[in-house]
DNA sequence: GATATACTATGTCAATCGATAGATATTATC
DNA sequence: GATAATATCTATCGATTGACATAGTATATC
């Protein structure tokens, strides 16, 4: 019944109206589902806010859910886009059977860092952060996609790192939670910053060189720990 | 017009009744409200929960927002409860001119291992994670309440003793930073245990054993880094 | 037995929600 | 200029929501 996206054919000048239109619609979904939530964010406020009327919605992507997935979808990609060059990197220091540790921590503080900077740069950053920060609690069809992405592209990599670090295995809980721990450090940085706490400290660039500052030296000390107990 | 809570005059048994149906909407609210949120648990739902009927919400607590705020103070009180201890003795360290560098990361480890039991014991401690979560991207009448109490009684006890511990004023944003990156390790552990990182690992002993274990070295090896970065 | 408390049962209300039907406007191709 | 694909409009449907009003019941105190 309802035939959803016209992304075949190139008809050059209506084509491009049309992507504009639906880029719009994008964004404000964004912006919307991030401060209020899949279910708070009414199809009409999105519509209204992205200056189209309702049922562009379901012209464009279906319905209310085909709109969420394709908010999320874009931050996968995004994600993906970012993380490419330092994911070989890691990927090759994994499958090399004799990685100097010391290159392992270097790694890890860098994939650290490098996730700093995706959280808070870039554009509508404060709605992604916000939109990563809902991954972890709330349930909608389209955030497992995002929180499979980041075990992907965050997760799993740092597990594999520290681990090796420790000279522990992947599957070992405690690496797990070491894990979690260190990117609990970063995570932190995604809550809402209309809160005291992060309120006045936006996310100018000075405030993000501090925050990778932090993350880098935390992880360092942390990594320089774990270096001196499991030392061979 | 809506006279709400009748907790002035004390009728033994019946006043007992009161309280237990009172008490079992309160928890039932708690689970709902963490699960879907605010506004996605409708007083149906909850009243359905319960086993009371829609007008008792109203009876008890007005209105749906007054629910809301009944669960947060509710969760408020526990924390203060739990901290109740430490608090004067890291106030007491932090008033005292002389206090020994060891003795603030001591206190300060302790702080956060305190921090990762208030978050992974007591009562509905599945919901109440989830709604500590939400404290940090929801905006609902409640939630300011729980994150003051965060504030007060977590975040800056420790922005205190790690500033301390650094030499540097409570009021750099370089530590609030820090704090923030410490707590995170911990507020990490708060997000939702159904997704696969967290899945399997419940709340077990020894699941807790391991997280404070985690908390505790990873701080204890910041606290050195930082002692010796601004060593006397 | 009068009275207050602690509910329950039922129904209604306006508001808001997602979804859709169906007409219309715009544009590209032949 | 006819035709068809693309884009957007107005209008409305049915469902759910929070809230409230009214009436009734059971229990316990005085």
């Amino acid at each position: 019944m309802t035939d959803i996206p016209p992304t075949s054919r190139r008809r050059p000048t209506v084509q491009a109206r049309g992507e504009d239109t639906r880029r719009r619609i994008l964004e404000t979904a964004l912006d919307l589902f991030a401060a209020q939530g899949y279910e708070g964010a009414s199809t009409r406020q999105i519509a209204e806010g992205a200056g189209v009327n309702l049922p562009a919605i379901q012209y464009y992507f279906g319905n209310k859910e085909g709109l969420y997935r394709a908010v999320i979808e874009d931050i996968a990609a995004d994600t993906d886009r970012h993380m490419a060059s330092l994911a070989p990197r890691v990927q090759g220091a994994l499958v090399a059977p004799e990685t100097p540790r010391k290159e392992l921590a270097a790694l890890l503080c860098e994939m650290l860092e490098t996730f700093v900077v995706l959280v808070t740069s870039g554009t509508q950053v404060e709605s992604r952060r916000l939109i990563f920060a809902r991954a972890e609690i709330e349930e909608t069809p389209g955030l497992d996609i995002l929180h499979e992405n980041g075990m992907r592209q965050i997760f799993n990599p740092c597990l594999g790192l520290f681990a090796r670090l420790h000279g522990k295995s992947v599957t070992d809980q405690e690496m797990t939670f070491r894990t979690l721990a260190l990117i609990g450090q970063v995570v932190i940085f995604c809550n809402n910053n209309k809160r005291p706490v992060l309120a006045g400290a936006g996310l100018d660039a000075e405030s993000v060189r501090l925050m990778k500052l932090v993350v880098r030296e935390h992880t360092e000390a942390i990594c320089r720990a774990a270096l001196a107990a499991s030392a061979p």
